[in-house]
DNA sequence: TTGTAGGCGTTATCAG
DNA sequence: CTGATAACGCCTACAA
């Protein structure tokens, strides 16, 4: 009694029938079982050739219980930088044959929304990308019994985690600047996390243990934390420079920010790297464009890895909650903002 | 004999026995039914509440033949245009129980490997965003027998599509500097479609148009197609800055190659917009903070639309084969890049 | 209006 | 090493 109309497909039962052996043994070679004779696989090998055959995803699904695809969440999808995190991850997963769900939150409150959408059913895993895991998210992945990984994570995120040294990368900017000669080196930083404005962030203790370490006095007026927008950044700067004694060098949280840094300054007089020396954070794609030092954050590689530490956990090669951090170290690209290089074209906007 | 361990979760079987009716009366509650009597029904909402259950996606999967999932295929993920189409895609399939898989295409060559994880077990239906939809795609949908639909499709595409009405807002930007009373007025365009290179595009059709409607010489040296890149920008005003009587006023086909454009005018000794006027497209992200005036092109109500179109088609409401187009007109915004408006501060950037 | 039972295509157990 | 067969959880034709 066919249930439905529909061209019928070919099955599994089609290719035992035709290499004549149980439906068992098609299903052992399908799954790369050893313990098939050889020249039992390659009969069963040629004969799927020859039909076409396709395993069914669905029907694998339902009786192996997972789905072969994971959960990528991540904030604010225009941003470049979560952007390229989300690229190396789907560059590891194309060499695997599993597929990824996308889910980008907008804002802070999408968060919890978003946690009901994790389950078991839809994905066998969830990679969070540059997100404060809460206790929320914890608490629903264990429930769910889905295993997780986390690209650009918190330090002490409970969870396997790439996270990038962000105290390196800034020690990296400062170190720079102060060998360039700059003894008044301020800090415009971002929220660590894109939707907690308020969060301490790594780069501003690098920041300072750069500044003792360099024997410079630590100003807490220099310590600006303004929102992840070239408007923040701008307004950073215009703080800074309302000082009493202002800085002759900025080292900046974000390449966005940056850029309203080199706008303010243009628009308070300042010749950038003569009058204000700026380095920026992370080398997205406008960086090279403004002529911008910056700390170059290896976005992709983030992303790489997080996905294969994700992968290890299906593959249960990583014991369910075991704590595993792989740390990754930014790398300082020079150009011209800070002043060690001489000349480089304006980039446009409208009026002087 | 239960074939595996684990804490065995809540099925349908165990409502209709709490329920005290059969399991097809709870399915068909679960799938909006109506022949079933409404005290039934409501007694079993209630059980799934207290029970706290949830159908099994890959159950349902496997019975349905259908996955509650779609596929979105788009180029080159960093670029700010298709990631804001994607989101507009999302906000729809948001209100929806349908999840979506994402495919970037970052070289022409990643299309046809693309094409081979159309699978119909994999998805219910696929959106092309901003592609040339090839015979190879066709057949491939055909042959799986999916719905798709384009966003930001080319005019003559056999599939449910949105068009963006080019042509128009090339004529929106070239008669906005007529008005101005620019009389030589060129155009730097980029390519259609990301991953060819060589494709005349409805823009230089608006722009001929408008051109000719307003009694304006047609100059073929004022019509270049250079790369979708800001360094694109850059050699197309060069080339037209080289020539024997060179344009007042440029019309660019894309706001990524407006913010070369600019930087080479600055590089040229040009001040914008008093010695050059300059028109992008599609209005990113940028252009607000370069003052680039430009035609916006509507990129997340394109995602929504899109996203509906292949709603339809998965609802059965659009017929297989069915003939629609859903034309999007842009809209201009003007900034001061034109010289309609006067005074906006530079957007930095090093030297001068 | 509701229940029974067979089927969706695959995996995995267990006996041979 | 291989085959028969019972799940996996849901949907639906058919009977009541």
């Amino acid at each position: 009694m066919a249930r439905r109309g529909g061209a019928s497909r070919v099955t599994i039962r089609d290719v035992a029938r035709v290499a004549g052996v149980g439906v068992a043994t098609v299903s052992r070679v399908l799954n790369g079982d050893p313990a098939v004779a050889a020249a039992t696989r390659e009969r069963i090998y040629a004969v799927m050739a020859q039909l076409g055959y396709q395993p069914l995803r669905t029907a694998r699904a339902l009786s192996r219980r997972r789905t072969d695809a994971v959960l990528v969440v991540l904030p604010l999808l225009t941003r470049f930088f979560y952007v390229e995190i989300l690229r190396g991850i789907e560059e590891a997963l194309l060499e695997t044959n599993i597929a990824f769900l996308l889910r980008s939150l907008e804002r802070p409150a999408d968060g919890s929304q978003a946690i009901a959408s994790v389950r078991r059913d839809l994905v066998d895993g969830v990679l969070l990308i540059s997100l404060a895991v809460t206790p929320a998210w914890l608490a629903r992945l264990e429930r769910e019994r889905l295993p997780a990984a986390v690209a650009d994570a918190d330090q002490d995120v409970p969870l396997p985690r790439i996270v990038v040294d962000h105290a390196a990368g800034a020690r990296l900017a400062v170190r720079h600047l102060a060998q360039l000669g700059h003894r008044r080196i301020a800090l415009i930083d971002r929220p660590d996390d894109p939707f907690a404005e308020k969060r301490i962030s790594r780069r501003l203790l690098g920041y300072r243990q750069a500044l003792q370490e360099l024997g410079l006095e630590l100003r807490t007026e220099y310590e600006h934390v303004t929102p992840f927008s070239v408007e923040g950044g701008t307004m950073g700067l215009y703080s800074l420079m309302q000082l009493p004694v202002p800085p002759t060098a900025v080292f900046v949280g974000s390449d966005t920010q940056a850029w309203g840094v080199l706008r303010a300054a243009r628009q308070l007089g300042l010749e950038v790297p003569r009058d204000l020396a700026v380095v920026g954070y992370h080398d997205i794609e406008i960086a090279e464009l403004l002529g911008l030092t910056t700390v170059r954050v290896p976005m992709r590689v983030i992303g790489r890895r997080a996905a294969q530490l994700l992968l290890e956990c299906l593959s249960g090669r990583l014991a369910r909650g075991e704590e595993v951090v792989e740390w990754v170290t930014p790398e300082l690209i020079i150009r011209y903002s800070c002043g060690a290089r001489r000349r480089e074209p304006g980039t446009g906007g409208v009026g002087e």
